[in-house]
DNA sequence: ATATCGTATTTTGTATGCAAAATAAAATCG
DNA sequence: CGATTTTATTTTGCATACAAAATACGATAT
């Protein structure tokens, strides 16, 4: 019996990990249009494949399609963020009172350990790592609520703002902020505090998304 | 100018709406395998257009998909039930918090209307048709709010368990205290009072939801 | 009779081809 | 010269065809 056995993922599978990376990365701007033979060329693929996947992203709404006229990379509204914001506040909030609760010693010290991490990629500005990294902290905290729902609807929502991120140059300021509000959380989680972490949590969203909307803003 | 061009939905759209109402209603059960050849011949449609529509589904979570195995209707669990619960409850309220505070006369109007309408299917016992309504209520409720992003996200999550309503067998009591909850939600929805509709709304989604894991434990 | 191996059949995955719609370009008319 | 119609090109939508994987079936051996 061969364990090892490789189960590569179905090209549609892959297309769509590539397309969603290309969209992130910003590789692939907001508005901008997905010419199917084009990204077929790049990505050496067929225009089956490509098409299942681009209709996977459109459900999860990264990517708009319009009826014999293709797609294109969904546009990030100011509204839509806004709309955002207070959802990802309650979602993130329960969130951080399950996390409180449930969340193991080992994990903690893991997002401890993931947030040191950051603070060094911050200070030598590496920018990408630095935002991977805050976002593994978060999925770490959510994942400690033990809901993978949850998980998987934060994720989500949160896909949608991302790519808004790279704009949003952070101040010396809010970067403070953002990294006091880490370490509250993390002492409540040790603390074992369902109401103070869901309240920092809260808060922590609202601080993130509202600097995203304010360099949002002055783009419009 | 002719403004009443029809704009006929891409077919894969098509399908996917006919897909999620066949596994809405039953007609394909939670478990079931979907054979495309089958399927293709009982739409009239060719393979590629319904593989769309299933990768569509997938994404939602409403079916599940094994490399090289095809895709089944995902079964809801007793524990995805559980975890839906919670974010169902904190999504509902934040809805009932804004929709207390944004809704027009006229719309809640409308859902005094549907609301009756509703109690006259169940005395009559048009079970689809209570269920309809009942979505119906919710649906403009959470519209109030005004934020369609929430709508969504609720939506989506709502799906995933709709499968297992029918399978819930309502109560006299389960009945009543759902009837005078949703008279409660547009009382407070008249006094614009978001404390009250956030904390009655949170109210009804757990007795709904707690309905639908009574029945779903005795089947497992 | 059961287990295992090999073959046949079904089913999924991907590529390609053709038709229809949309866009771009060219030609015609005012 | 500008506007509008006509034609050509591109691009999307759908169907079909072929390849690969998985499943079902039957034969053989123990």
């Amino acid at each position: 019996m061969n364990s090892s056995i490789i189960i590569r993922a179905p090209l549609h599978v892959q297309v769509a990990e590539r397309l969603r990376l290309m969209i992130d990365s910003g590789e692939l701007e907001p508005g901008a249009r997905l010419n199917e033979i084009d990204l077929c060329n790049t990505m050496g693929v067929s225009r089956t494949p490509l098409r299942e996947a681009i209709r996977s992203l459109a459900t999860e709404g990264l990517i708009e399609l319009q009826p014999n006229r293709g797609a294109s990379v969904s546009i990030i509204s100011h509204e839509d963020v806004s709309e955002i914001l207070p959802i990802m506040a309650a979602l993130e909030g329960l969130g951080g009172r399950l996390a409180a609760s449930y969340m193991s010693e080992e994990k903690i010290a893991q997002v401890r350990k993931v947030h040191d991490q950051m603070i060094s990629h911050y200070q030598n500005r590496e920018i990408a790592e630095y935002f991977e990294t805050n976002r593994l902290i978060h999925e770490l905290v959510t994942e400690g609520s033990g809901s993978q729902t949850l998980v998987d609807t934060i994720n989500s929502l949160s896909a949608k703002v991302r790519r808004a991120r790279f704009s949003a140059q952070m101040t010396e300021e809010s970067w403070a902020k953002a990294v006091s509000e880490h370490e509250e959380i993390i002492a409540a989680l040790k603390a074992k505090d369902p109401e103070r972490l869901e309240a920092i949590s809260i808060q922590h969203v609202e601080t993130k998304l509202a600097t995203i909307l304010g360099t949002l803003e002055d783009k419009n």
